[in-house]
DNA sequence: ATAAAACCTCAACTAAAGTTGAGGTCAATA
DNA sequence: TATTGACCTCAACTTTAGTTGAGGTTTTAT
């Protein structure tokens, strides 16, 4: 039976083991965050790592970052662009929720508008390069330059022009 | 000026260049997708590959399916499991298409959950693990049984019962 | 016939987000 | 005090979705 009492101690610093579970992310995960500049810690005479209580609201506020979506590097940069870098402020959350929040927006209209197009070509099947909608992503376009309109779009008049419900017309 | 008339007859096997160009995947990602068993084809006599106009339309379905976020590796077994294995027919297209359509509808609802939760906290920024919804994801666990739950809630009682609004308290 | 463009294979590399293991140290308890 | 569980570092491995490069062959056009 370990993790008990250990000197229980109203409020002391954490160890990994206790932030793990607390915040339920593995040990190597947390090393892993620190070595990605996403959390710090202290260290005990030991070179054990000791952490304060606010990490649990760092580690919190990073998994929701993570389910919106959002890549761990760009949840480091916001963090350590944040005014203080150390606590998490109530006014930091403010910040930081309102901003995925646009995020999480704006993905959330890109699949729904995919699945509406989706919705509407079940029934046709066609995927014509011209009259398709789902072969036409322009949001994708402007999101990240890749080109694809201009790769998709090449030989395009003598090509693919096959009409709508035609099954396998090979 | 490259990629010319190539003996232009009106329906010949395709290279994969002319694959690449068509439909706008690079083409080490075809051969790519080829090792994964995603397409396939054929060979000259001088070993390179050789695509059917088919092919275009399955990379289609492929990359509307990854635009839905389904991995390749799902992809590659539902295209597969088809009756049939060869050409995409009509009817394979529907039944894909629904499929995935559920699959985004499920895929959207989760997020939608979650940018609710996420607006309702913007002014709070309790984090509570006892009482902000976004620290409770219910629907996460039951999608796959991490044991997030238990996890999360070990040593809840004794530990992190903050109050709403308390900014940093530590 | 020959040069250039396109193609081939195979191995190695990239990025993200971690996990696993080896070899060794620290700390709390019996 | 000794043991055991927790901890340390560092390197290597995992997965997904590809990309890059080396070294060599095939096609096509001139």
């Amino acid at each position: 039976m370990p993790e008990k009492n250990r000197t229980d101690l109203p409020r002391r610093e954490l160890t990994v083991g206790e932030v793990a579970t607390r915040s339920g992310v593995a040990v190597s995960t947390l090393h892993f965050y620190e070595a990605k500049g996403l959390i710090q810690s202290m260290r005990s005479r030991g070179n054990q790592r000791r952490y304060p209580r606010s990490v649990l609201r760092r580690i919190a506020v990073i998994k929701i970052a993570q389910r919106t979506g959002i890549p761990l590097a760009d949840i480091q940069k916001e963090l350590s662009a944040l005014p203080n870098d150390r606590q998490l402020l109530a006014s930091d959350w403010e910040h930081l929720s309102a901003h995925w929040e646009a995020d999480l927006n704006e993905r959330i209209a890109k699949l729904t508008a995919l699945r509406d197009q989706l919705t509407s070509c079940i029934g046709c099947g066609c995927l014509s390069m011209r009259d398709c909608p789902l072969r036409n992503p322009y949001d994708e376009l402007s999101e990240k330059g890749t080109g694809a309109y201009l790769i998709e779009h090449a030989g395009e008049e003598q090509d693919e022009a096959t009409g709508c419900n035609e099954g396998s017309a090979e």
